[in-house]
RNA sequence: GGGCUCAUAGCUCAGUUGGCAGAGCGCGUCGCUGAUAACGACGAGGUCUCAGGUUCAAAUCCUGAUGGGCCCA
């Protein structure tokens, strides 16, 4: 079966047949049930794990657009069943269909897909189309044509994901798709920030962040952590000499300490005292501003000759490493450890001990005050306390330059400290830095070495190897640098995460992360100093600093006073909305231009859910569709990206959460367990992926793996999907439409009556309702998983007991009853299960629909997806008998391994069935059922006892390596014993659940099933298998006849074998000829020559000479040789 | 350093009121046979990561530890 290529002949007739518009004309007016998409980042072909989400998003839209009203679009009475808790905290989710009305199927749906479009990614993607190395170039080759082309570059990848997306069955109204870097989005974007704005939330401030010299660019955390590379780098001791009047402060401080050392008083001043600082960026002394201590870390000083050492007293013995892993460790160089550089200089001793606190507060001179650049903080460098002062590595005094490192900055604002940003753009120091000035951050570690040497500043130096951020790009080096960002103020950080309450999460732990990063997030900055993006509606008067934001187009015009006119018919992009100045409302001036930065992406993102649905068009539109009732991303990283803009922009604008329901899902990855990357080759792409497995396979792979876990994706676990699920149902519908086209099945005129059906069928029938009932509950809470698994184990049970089960009644003549009864009960299932699962697997269930229903009835519904979700019928679900039928499924399995226990192939017919239990599910299943236990275990009668007791025969073993550890010396004594044991009590014993009591010689000990291997027998009549309190056993002896007809059934079987092989249709009569040198086998055939003739629908059966045109064959039976031979009659 | 999350057979994973530990794959042995390039049975394989606690009873609930993942700093 070529399942690809089932999918595509359903896809153009879904095509051809309009099938998915034909649904939204069915559903228009009916009750809305709101999905909203989470943009997918246009950039480039789908790989399989954009397939995921998107496989959840077309799986719940396609069940709310079939589903009943009273289910799916009431979320609070869904929660509230999932989730009690959800439903008091969440009053105001419920939203009623159409007043009155509590019946009826089938919702209204958007199908809005979304495209991101604006974004470094994409630039990076077209600066590498157009040979571009640097920022520089963009703007010597002309903004407008490099954003051109990363507009060209979204529409072309929107249109390849849009056919892959077809391509997975997904139904979307994709001639609406929306795209971020429309208009309509980006002005919606300048609506939200205006409102920002008026609150007083947008400000600009500085930051120190990850900067690459080369492409003239901060990085995010994101690009910055696809860059790591190991290398080294130049890392110093430095001496930061104390201010004569802290060493005379610290060494009151420590008098008590000094005291009890008994060293040599430190008071009378005058000494050399310095602090040992140790960093591997030397060009980030020339702006120290402070040094940080940890203040419960024990610090030493320690004399060598005229001079005084602090350093932190851990770092002073501690051996230390490369900060490195594997082979680069090995690799690196080792390191001294302080004492012995220590050692290096002389002889030296430590004269005191004492807290970091006591250092806090003392003053050192800074190590380039000379430079006119570190002019401010001359005089101010100071010791501060610091918690995070690893005992790790280094001195545990840590140089801090507020202007040169992330963790420096944000210490150095919380305690007010100057910064000096000593780079320039391309990484150069200001002119202002003396002999440093011009030179590159990463060209002057020997200079500021000489120089720190020069003055006698230099303790060591060293080559240090560790993990160091490079540009993603470019490769180079980054660089911590300070600038200017524009950023949205979180002072109201209360009011979003106020709107996520309002929302169920799923997973629950969802929100407390969400919460957690709203608490936690520092200010959002928006700005980025690129061309492709947003761009920001900022504009700052350079005269006198004054800003303003623009809240849109019409503002916009109304404000212009140049540049109008070329920006008019244009989008709001970069280089052309530049043009536009306006007037400044605090000074006048005439030339207030835009700032260059353009947006944030998730910005972009963040705005659907107002500028998609008409917020500021068409409201009436948008409040019937706000907030969505559903929206599934991928969770990692989406709690600080999409989820978290989403939040704040909806809230600022609205007050309200913007979905009622969030479910995140895992990562895919491959089949060994590694993330998919295109460098290691292991990625697999969509297109590959669905010609090679069916996406039918993928669906359903995706809606059966736990939702907050990772997914492994590739061939194994794609073929296992489509062997223990696919093949199974696949299978079943085969049989049933091959045997339904022979006899001209008819469901409209082959109905059957409720109390025409077998118990079989009435247990299949309960399952089927209970597995409705679950299928409701499980897609109304977003839990498709729980169907997949009931679903799987109703198939399984459908294709093992009630198909196989069920078989001879289709094979009858003409219409008896039971056969009528057979067809009708088989067809509902079918149906039924199809439509159960088709939100799943549209396209396997559309192909199964046409053929069972849409071709046998007419009126009937063009597409299965045009039906409405099948009801569950609580009446008919018994769920007695589905344990009964489970109990009769046990008793058949214990009877197959009694059989093996006596090595009796079920082929060969035996006497007596014996069931003992005192169950009564078993009990009642023997009386209820025994026509099928005779039959799948080919067996003549069966008897019910209470125990088999006075047949069983035991033989105990000890287990020696249990006993041995118990007896210990008395093990020898033991063992003994047990072989004069009665092992028939002992195994009574552990039937009922005791322990046994075993005497050996005077004592007595206790022997658990663990300590004995019992092996039952039934004596020379019987064979059995036990399992519990429960035992089947088989009688064992095979008289001659019971013979003959063992043989007759293996004769038929390889006639049938023939049958096919020879291309003959199930219906065909034949001629047939066996011949054997076996006598017993000649016996066998004279006395069932009847049953073989019957079974095999043979006119003739003779011992002749088949003829040249006869199909032959020659098989090996227990028994003898036998040759067959059979021609059409 | 902090938060979240996961840990069940060789592998991938089920296991929701706490009540005898399961499936599929793989492996071994066999069987069935007009659903057939399928299917079934049986077998081996488990200290349910570890240590405490609650309980008549813990894979399940609580605490801590260890290890993996994600995120934050």
């Amino acid at each position: 079966m070529d399942f690809p290529a089932m999918e595509r002949e359903v896809l153009a007739f879904w095509e051809k047949t309009r099938a998915f518009d034909r649904l939204r004309e069915i559903n228009a007016g009916k009750p809305p049930w709101s999905f909203l998409d989470g943009p997918i980042t246009a950039n480039n072909p789908m790989g399989v794990h954009h397939a995921w989400g998107r496989t959840y998003k077309d799986l719940y839209q396609r069940y709310h657009a079939c589903a009943p009203w009273a289910a799916a679009t009431d979320p609070a009475v869904a929660a509230a069943a999932a989730n009690p808790s959800a439903a008091t905290t969440n009053p105001g989710a419920a939203t009623a269909g159409p007043s009155g009305s509590s019946s009826g199927w089938g919702h209204e749906l958007r199908y809005q897909n979304g495209f991101d479009c604006q974004g470094l990614w994409v630039e990076v993607e077209v600066e590498r189309e157009f040979g571009y190395r640097s920022k520089r170039d963009i703007e010597q080759q002309g903004i407008d044509r490099f954003v051109e082309a990363c507009k060209a570059r979204a529409c072309k990848f929107a249109a390849v994901q849009t056919e892959q997306s077809k391509r997975l069955g997904q139904w979307m109204d994709w001639a609406n798709s929306y795209f971020t870097m429309s208009d309509e989005n980006n002005y919606a974007i300048w609506a939200f920030l205006k409102k920002c704005h008026e609150r007083g939330f947008i400000y600009k401030g500085v930051d120190v962040m990850p900067w690459c010299a080369r492409c003239g660019t901060g990085l995010s955390h994101m690009e910055v952590s696809e860059g790591y590379r190991v290398v080294g780098h130049t890392s110093v001791f430095v001496k930061f000499p104390l201010r004569p009047e802290s060493v005379e402060r610290l060494g009151s401080r420590s008098s008590t300490v000094t005291d009890r050392l008994g060293s040599r008083s430190s008071k009378e001043g005058n000494e050399k005292t310095s602090l040992l600082v140790w960093t591997t960026t030397p060009w980030t002394l020339s702006s120290n501003v402070a040094a940080a201590v940890k203040p419960d870390m024990t610090y030493v000083k320690v004399k060598q000759g005229e001079q005084f050492y602090i350093l932190g007293k851990p770092h002073f013995s501690n051996p230390r490493s490369q900060p490195l892993e594997g082979e680069e460790k090995k690799n690196a160089p080792p390191l001294m450890a302080l004492s012995a550089l220590f050692k290096n200089n002389g002889d030296f001793e430590i004269v005191e001990e004492f807290p970091g606190s006591q250092l806090v507060g003392l003053t050192y001179d800074g190590p380039f005050d000379q430079l006119d650049g570190a002019a401010e903080a001359r005089g101010a460098h100071q010791i501060i306390a610091w918690e995070e002062v690893t005992e790790k590595e280094g001195t545990g005094i840590v140089h801090i330059a507020p202007g040169c490192g992330s963790e420096d900055y944000h210490l150095g604002k919380a305690l007010g400290l100057p910064r000096i940003a000593p780079l320039l753009e391309d990484g150069t120091f200001r002119q202002d830095f003396g002999f440093l000035g011009g030179k590159r951050f990463d060209a002057v570690a020997d200079d500021v070495v000489a120089s720190l040497k020069d003055r006698g500043l230099l303790f060591a130096r060293e080559k240090y190897m560790h993990r160091y951020p490079h540009c993603w790009r470019c490769k180079e080096e980054l660089v911590y640098r300070l600038v200017d960002e524009w950023f949205i103020s979180m002072s109201w950080r209360e009011e979003i995460m106020q709107a996520a309450r309002q929302a169920r999460w799923i997973p629950e732990w969802g929100l407390d992360r969400e919460l957690d990063w709203l608490r936690n997030m520092g200010d959002w900055m928006i700005s980025k100093k690129r061309y492709w993006g947003l761009a920001l509606p900022i504009w700052e008067c350079r005269g006198c600093g004054h800003f303003e934001v623009i809240g849109g187009r019409e503002e916009l015009e109304a404000r212009a006073v140049t540049g109008w006119d070329a920006f008019d018919g244009k989008s709001p992009h970069r280089p052309w909305v530049d043009a536009v100045k306006i007037r400044c409302e605090q000074c006048g001036s005439e030339d207030v231009s835009r700032v260059r930065d353009v947006g944030n992406p998730w910005l972009d993102a963040s705005i659907v859910s107002l500028s998609t649905m008409g917020f500021f068009r068409d409201r009436a539109y948008w409040e019937k569709w706000f907030p969505a009732d559903f929206v599934v991303e991928a969770l990692p990283g989406q709690f600080r990206n999409w989820f978290y803009a989403l939040l704040t922009v909806s809230t600022m604008m609205t007050g309200r959460a913007p979905f009622k329901v969030l479910k995140g899902h895992g990562l895919v990855l491959d089949d060994a367990g590694k993330p998919m990357h295109k460098s290691e080759g292991n990625a697999i792409w969509f297109d590959e992926a669905a010609e090679k497995f069916g996406v039918d396979v993928m669906r359903w792979l995706y809606a059966s793996t736990p939702p907050e876990r990772n997914v492994l994706f590739g061939p194994k676990h794609c073929d296992d999907v489509r062997r223990e699920v696919i093949l199974p149902w696949w299978n079943m519908y085969r049989f049933f439409c091959d045997l339904a086209a022979v006899d001209g099945f008819d469901p409209n005129e082959h109905t059957v009556k409720a109390e025409e059906r077998t118990l079989l069928d009435r247990w299949i029938l309960s399952d089927l309702h209970e597995l409705t009932r679950v299928a409701h509950e499980a897609y109304s809470r977003f839990d498709v998983l729980r169907f997949c698994n009931e679903a799987k184990r109703f198939i399984d049970d459908l294709s093992t007991w009630y198909v196989r089960r069920s078989r001879r009644r289709f094979y009858a003549d003409g219409w008896p009853t039971d056969k009528r009864v057979a067809y009708a009960t088989l067809y509902e299932v079918l149906t039924t299960l199809n439509r159960l699962v088709a939100p799943i697997v549209p396209f396997l269930s559309e192909t199964m629909y046409q053929n069972l229903v849409a071709r046998q009835t007419s009126g009937a519904a063009a597409s299965v997806h045009h039906t409405p979700f099948p009801a569950a019928d609580a009446g008919l679900i018994d769920r007695e008998l589905s344990s009964l039928v489970q109990a009769s499924l046990k008793l058949v399995s214990l009877g197959r391994a009694a059989r093996k226990s006596a090595d009796l192939k079920i082929r060969q017919p035996l006497s007596e069935l014996v069931v003992a239990t005192t169950n009564a599910a078993e009990l009642k299943a023997v009386e209820v059922f025994k026509d099928h236990l005779l039959d799948e275990l080919n067996v003549r009668s069966v008897t019910v006892r209470e125990s088999v007791n006075d047949l069983l025969r035991v033989v105990a073993a000890p287990n020696m390596k249990f006993l041995g550890a118990k007896f210990g010396k008395l093990t020898a004594d033991v063992k003994k014993a047990l072989e004069t044991a009665d092992a028939r009590e002992i195994a009574l014993a552990f039937d009922a659940g005791r322990s046994f009591l075993l005497h050996v010689g005077d004592a007595t000990v206790t022997l658990e099933p663990t300590d004995v291997t019992l092996t039952r027998s039934y004596g020379e009549t019987y064979a059995g298998a036990e399992d519990g309190g429960t035992a089947v056993l088989v009688h064992r002896v095979v008289t001659r006849e019971l013979r003959q007809e063992g043989v007759a059934r293996d004769i038929i079987r390889h006639v049938q074998n023939l049958r096919k092989e020879s291309g003959l249709d199930i219906a065909d009569r034949i001629r047939l000829s066996l011949r054997t040198e076996s006598a017993e086998i000649r016996d066998a055939i004279a006395s069932q020559a009847r049953t073989i003739r019957e079974e095999t629908l043979a006119v003739e059966l003779s011992d002749a000479s088949p003829g040249a045109d006869a199909f032959a064959a020659r098989v090996d039976l227990d028994e003898g040789a036998l040759s067959l031979a059979l021609v059409k009659a």
